[in-house]
Formats: C-alpha cells, structure tokens, sequence
DNA sequence: TTAGTAGTTGACTGGTCGGTCAAATATTGT
DNA sequence: ACAATATTTGACCGACCAGTCAACTACTAA
C-alpha cells in the first residue's frame, strides 16, 4: 500500500554524513540537507521527526558499516597484532578516501560530532558513548589475547588500556582534522599505538612467526 | 579622551569562553553573549568586528594564561618526568575546576572549537593549529631531555612523539567531554601518557632520586 | 567652553533557522 | 472502481540569526 517508494530517506542519510561530517552540526542547515539531496522539507519531516533525529539515524547507518568492518578485521584467526595494523591502515586508508571525495580530511565523525554537541543533545552525546563502549570491546578482546600470548605486560588493565586507545585515535584523527592533514597519521600512527600498548619492539615484525 | 573605559570588552571574552566551551561556537548566539555578559550588542560590534573575531580573541586570552602555567610547569630545573607529572595533575585539576563551575566535563576549549570549525572558519583553524605547535613545543624539549637522562630510548623521534603526546591528551579530553566524566582523566592519565613516551616501570617514581 | 573622541544604546534589517501543514499524487488491496 | 495508505509538494510560520546604524553619553585635551 501507499506510494512507490524512493530511495529519499537513503539520500537524505547520505548527503548529512557528508555535509555534517564536512562542516558540523550546527553549520548545516535542514535546508543545505535537502537542497543537496534533492529532497523537498515536507519529505524530510516525513521520514524524520527532526534534524536531531536524522542526525542519530546517519551515526547508526555509518556505523552499521563500521561494525561490519570491524567484524573481520578483528576476528579470531587473524593473530591479535595484526588486528591493529589492519585497523590502523583502515583508518587510514579511509580517511584518504574520503578526504579525496569531500575535499578535506574530516576525520571521526563520531567524534566530532559528540564533542559539539555534548552539551546541547543528550541523545547524541548517548548515542556516540555507545559507539565508543562498543568499539572498544574489538580493543579489549585483542589485548587480552596479547597478554596470553606473552607479548603485553601480563598485569595490563585491558578494560582501561582499551579506553585509551580509542581516545588516542580519536586525539590523533581530531587533530588531522584540524590541522587538515594526513601525514601524522600514515607515518606513525602504528607505532604510537604499539608503544601505548607497550609493545616491545622485538615484536613489532615477529608476530606471524610466532603464531 | 572618550569615555570611562568600562571592562565590558573583558566581560564578553570571560563570557564567550564559558559559553562556547560549554556549548559550542555554533549553538551560542552573539546575543547569548550579550545578555550573559550584560552589554549590548552595538557594543559588542564596538570591539569585535565579528563573531569569529571575538572567538579568536578569547582563544588569545585563554592561551595566554595557559602558556603562564606551562612556562612554570615545564621550567628546566624540574626534572622532566616530574614535568609532565604536573601538566597531568593541571590538566585534571583545571577539568574538575572548570566542570564544578559549569556543570559538566568541558574537555579542550582549542580541540573542540578547532574540530568544529575546521571547515568553516579558516582563520580559527589556523590559530587552534598554531597552539597546537606552542605547546607541543614543550613536550619537544622535555622528550630531549628524557633522552639525555637515558630515560626513554635515544632512537625517540621526539617531535613526531611531541604531537603524539598532544593528541592522545586531546583525545583523552574529548571523550571526558563527551562522556561527562572525569574518571577516565583521573586514574590512568600518567600512566598511560608514561606508556606512550615508553618510560619503562622502574622509572615511574624514581626520577627524583637520580635527578 | 567647546571640539573631539571613546563608548553605549536599542531599535532595526534582511536573511535563515527548524518545523508545520493542507493539499496533491501515486500505489496497493478489495 | 474505490477506499486506504504512503509519499511528495511548496508555501508558510514565528523565532532567531549576525550584523548595522544614528542618536546619545561621558570623558579629555585645548
């Protein structure tokens, strides 16, 4: 029943991840949304009670995608260093991209988002704790797995050692966003992780020999 | 000549710090400002040509404080562990300040207006971009003299671990913010800034003795 | 005394904001 | 054919936005 359906709301997701992730929340305009998306206000608000709301539904659909990477780089069979390179380079390699496509280097959406408006929507501010808390499982598990495998202090507070790397990622890309730059990041952003972790370095190269 | 000279200029900078730190650049009006600092608003266009303009002098003034504290706290006759040391418990203290008076966790007034603005306001960008180098600068010269004291490995690129230092502790201090919670900043911040520059464990108290 | 100046006042502008709404249109099940 | 539903349209709203301005006030130097 009803009208054929268009892909709008899809639309109207896309465009305010592009246009907040590029600019932030309160630069973009309901109007700048729609305009770019070629959608009319009454279809917005027919899909979106409000702008607060289209805000929450294109965190859950970025990181939808997010989790799914998240899923393989951080499965089991891959030995637990590696887990980290290869979110490292995911990282990066996605920052590239999409600095190639938007113009600038935007780094975490999450991030940038939550930190604007932590103070002025509640459920934004929530709805990023949950990314966080949820990402910082994939760290949590790895470093646990580090541990038994001998290559981190066996005393390490993985719960809190976890926490940390999530915000020194986030530090690293917020800053990459500010200074619109991408060089920290692909120089050294792997062996700054490794020595937070406390990696010794006879294990940075040595880890498929081992497993 | 002209008139008594009236600290509204100064009541508008304290006013747009606690405001936008708070809030954001974006969320607060000029005229939220005005009302809270008591001065109208043609006054306010008296002496700040612009919002942005006035956002860049409150930065100026709350850097200039800053860099007062950083000077004493990164003075060369305190050996360099015990500097950072001091940044860490300034840091926590200045957020416990600052959160009992505003009523939340605030984090870092340059990283949050820096990371909302990057794409909007060249000029702010720029100036979040030259504090970021003001203070990574101390960090530079601390890490060279933990090298000299054989503290840390002498192969340390000091400044790359200089900017590494600096975004881990902005990291650290938006999610504070946007999880509104000081706990994270209190318990593991030395530590796991000590990890990073990788100070091995026997160190970690005993500087004062070899010093 | 008076001319010049620094600072204040508050009404005003044109544009934009998030959000509303009644009517139009297209699609489906019966 | 027709009723029910889903979607679209674009004009419209009051509030608020950054910024302007001409008149006014209080001070100083000559």
């Amino acid at each position: 029943m009803g009208r054929k359906p268009t892909n709008n709301r899809e639309k109207l997701i896309e465009t305010a991840l592009e246009l907040i992730w590029l600019e932030s929340y309160n630069a973009v305009s309901v109007d700048d949304i729609c305009k770019k998306a070629g959608v009319q206000k009454g279809s917005f608000y027919h899909y979106f009670p409000s702008k607060a709301h289209l805000a929450l539904e294109t965190m859950d659909d970025c990181v939808q995608q997010h989790i799914a990477e998240y899923e393989e780089m951080f499965s089991a069979n891959t030995p637990p260093l590696e887990r980290f390179r290869k979110m490292v380079k995911f990282i990066t390699q996605q920052q590239k991209e999409v600095s190639a496509q938007l113009g600038r280097v935007c780094g975490c959406p999450f991030a940038t988002l939550g930190s604007e408006l932590a103070a002025q929507d509640e459920g934004i501010a929530h709805k990023v704790t949950d990314i966080c808390s949820q990402k910082t499982v994939y760290y949590q598990r790895t470093l646990q797995d580090l541990v038994e495998a001998g290559i981190i202090d066996k005393n390490t507070d993985t719960q809190a050692k976890a926490d940390e790397i999530f915000a020194f990622i986030v530090g690293q890309l917020i800053m990459a966003r500010i200074k619109n730059d991408l060089k920290y990041l692909e120089k050294n952003l792997e062996k700054a992780l490794f020595d937070l972790i406390g990696v010794s370095q006879q294990h940075y190269g040595s880890e498929k020999l081992r497993a």
